[in-house]
DNA sequence: ACCTGAACACCGTTCAAGT
DNA sequence: ACCTGAACACCGTTCAAGT
């Protein structure tokens, strides 16, 4: 058990970051104060500036935690699937839409805009581009397969990034109409917008 | 100048709703407070709870009038390319990404669960499935001109709403690559993100 | 019916003080 | 260096009271 470095708890800094993952899923984003993350972590309210400039910059942690995550979840998928590309890109996008469905307040978090500044958060920028670049890689093995369309991976990542991402969006927003989704398992509507961008 | 219906300002929903705007316009969502709202209609901060429950209620109000903005936006654009169904599909997509890029924090109130329990404002779903049929009426065209893969425009309506809208809130969240980004014009990536879904 | 003002519990942030 | 507790300005919501 490799734990207390210092005389308190030693990571107050990634137990803040934990509590906070747990409150956002049981109370929401707008249930998540900064004063509630500090008393579940044990400390007085004021504490979390020892080790982050404001809520935002918690906001960050907490996001850039999750791009780690989701990229860790993904790269697995990919690698397993590595010598079958368009299983390989199904399976990572449903992968996506379980993350967001796993923990939505906390994918909301990551995608909606409740971090304000993001470019002044340098991790959080380097978690993004690496979960972007293993799109883009996935892409070139189903373009290379001749399952997606040739070109710009750059922009043909975007394509298939985007169309799962909005899928995700309005699902969490209970934008997509009950009928459509009475129709067809969530699956094979993931199945579906992924085969609207390959090719036949 | 038809103002005025009672003795104080006559339509205090309203204003406030206007008012309401204007600050997440102005501060963003998180700064948008009921009493900054209520102060900017010109009354006490306990006066908008004569017309809405509580601040969800107002955002519910907010959304639901940006709902039906971008429905008179969409539709008159629809109508105006009514002949020609590519251009149609292509500048209502156009249309959709500027209505996000106009009011970026009214758009994410809209989309990104600010409203936590959509389903308890009629209204709010009522101008969101008028929405969803008029991208299903642009896409059925689309599909009789060849356009668009045939098959149910339900899901096929989702594909191309979710392809827009991912793009939309990826822009919105500083996720798309600068390099991307400087490769070509918005309008551009815009079209390249349908074309996706277009038949050769 | 609509609005005000005081009140309450809660929030983010700062700061002097303690270890 | 890290944490506490008091303090401040602000917030959402309620409620008795006024018109």
């Amino acid at each position: 058990m490799p734990k207390k470095r210092t005389y308190h708890h030693g990571d107050l800094k990634n137990a803040l970051i934990k509590a906070g993952v747990e409150i956002l899923a049981q109370d929401g984003v707008s249930g998540m104060s900064l004063r509630k993350v500090a008393m579940k972590a044990g400390v007085s309210h004021s504490a979390p500036y020892s080790h982050f400039a404001d809520k935002q910059a918690l906001i960050a942690a907490i996001s850039t935690e999750g791009f780690r995550q989701l990229y860790e979840r993904m790269s697995a998928v990919a690698e397993g699937y590595n010598s079958q590309p368009s299983k390989q890109l199904v399976e990572a996008a449903w992968t996506y839409i379980q993350f967001a469905l796993d923990d939505p307040d906390r994918f909301k978090v990551m995608f909606s805009g409740v971090l304000e500044k993001e470019k002044e958060y340098p991790e959080f920028v380097a978690e993004s581009q690496r979960n972007f670049q293993l799109v883009k890689s996935i892409v070139e093995s189903n373009q290379a397969a001749g399952i997606l369309r040739s070109g710009s991976s750059d922009l043909m990542a975007l394509s298939a990034w985007g169309i799962i991402h909005g899928f995700a969006m309005l699902l969490l927003e209970g934008q997509i109409p009950h009928a459509i989704l009475e129709l067809k398992s969530l699956r094979k509507l993931v199945e579906f917008q992924l085969k609207q961008i390959m090719l036949a």
